[in-house]
DNA sequence: GTCGTAGGCGTACGAGATACCCCTACGGAT
DNA sequence: ATCCGTAGGGGTATCTCGTACGCCTACGAC
């Protein structure tokens, strides 16, 4: 073997997530990945083929943080936990928020994810194509949910901005918008979840 | 008044989903949008301040062939309704998904919409914090759905490898994958959103 | 006519991704 | 010790974008 690689995956995704965390999505180039790497930008190329395996390692960087170990509990609390344990872990990283909605589908850590996901719900009865639309269902909400969250919180200025909406034939908007600034995001997102969780078992309940 | 603008928003909006339809999201760039409207790049700074607004223009343009006239019937189908005709819409311009992602909270159709799902929600008995929190699960799940649909098609090529990890640890994840492929994406929605709807129906039926 | 604004365009610049090519330094094999 | 092959590290050049700026033209009101 000629030469050990003086730079790991893990060490590229660590510079990246730095300049994602710290400048923002916009900021994530390969130019200044290299730059924080402490290299030109084409050294960069080394390692990397392009930016979107550039992207990818970072998708899988944040998502390895997510505790794919199965929880315990009765199969709802165990997917509140899973949704409960994505949020967590990319409320650090917003910026990588829509590289994982794009990229996660290529990353292992999300699969593990998901088949902790489909654990609970195959205890929960479900099966077959049900399943398929119940795991459609519990994933597209908890990166939706996220991706909005980050978008609009609740207690941001678009919420203002749309409770001035009140008066121009708009009224339950201008309304639930003033009232939406009371509701922490964290709480939106969990009783959302609690809400889903009680369709789902209504779903299973009756079927099997 | 000197002269009448030789341009409107929506004809704008037309020239730029021409090209996002016919070469994707990556291909909608100010000079192509110019080239498609027939003049040169910087005339188009004439009409618009800059690619920020364009990609709002194109927003609202899609967004208000969604019709929000309030459907009849019971709440849950409305709520459903209301759904299915985002979907609708959506699905003509899949490359429009994550600029409306991201600039929805600006287009007025957006509101529209919104005003009339919390007019259902209303009606189901939700008010207050429990309105803001239900209102944020139906629009999480119904934009985290279509965006997850769009990259991910159930019966797409990612599913097809997913299913080729059925050996490696991750049993539910391929036997899954191998079974999306016969449901349909527009299946898979509405009965997310019926599930969904389960889950509404159960968190206000006991509480007003 | 004359003037002011909108229309329309071309040029120029800075940033970004990346193809291509260069030299250097190490690690083994000789 | 010497030499070769590969990895490391980098520079340059090209193409695409967004967009600031400035120029000329045409129209409409007076």
């Amino acid at each position: 073997m000629p030469r050990p690689r003086s730079l790991t995956g893990p060490r590229i995704a660590d510079a990246a997530l730095a300049v994602l965390d710290r400048d923002g999505a916009a900021a994530l180039t390969m130019r200044a990945v290299a730059a924080e790497l402490g290299m030109g930008t084409m050294s960069l190329y080394r390692y990397v083929t392009g930016r979107e395996e550039l992207e990818e390692l970072v998708v899988e960087r944040v998502l390895s943080a997510v505790d794919t170990g199965v929880p315990g509990g009765p199969w709802e609390s165990r997917l509140a936990e899973l949704a409960e344990r994505v949020r967590a872990a990319l409320l650090g990283h917003p910026g990588a928020l829509p590289l994982m909605q794009a990229r996660r589908h290529r990353a292992p850590s999300s699969h593990r994810w998901g088949e902790a996901v489909l654990g609970a719900l195959t205890e929960a009865g479900f099966a077959g194509e049900d399943r398929v639309v119940a795991f459609r269902l519990f994933s597209g909400y908890v990166i939706g949910a996220l991706q909005a969250e980050h978008l609009g919180p609740l207690a941001g200025e678009g919420t203002g901005a749309l409770a001035a909406l009140e008066g121009e034939g708009l009224p339950l908007l201008g309304e639930t918008a003033a009232c939406a600034r009371s509701v922490p995001d964290a709480e939106a997102f969990r009783r959302g979840v609690r809400i889903l969780l009680r369709g789902l078992a209504a779903e299973a309940a009756p079927e099997r």
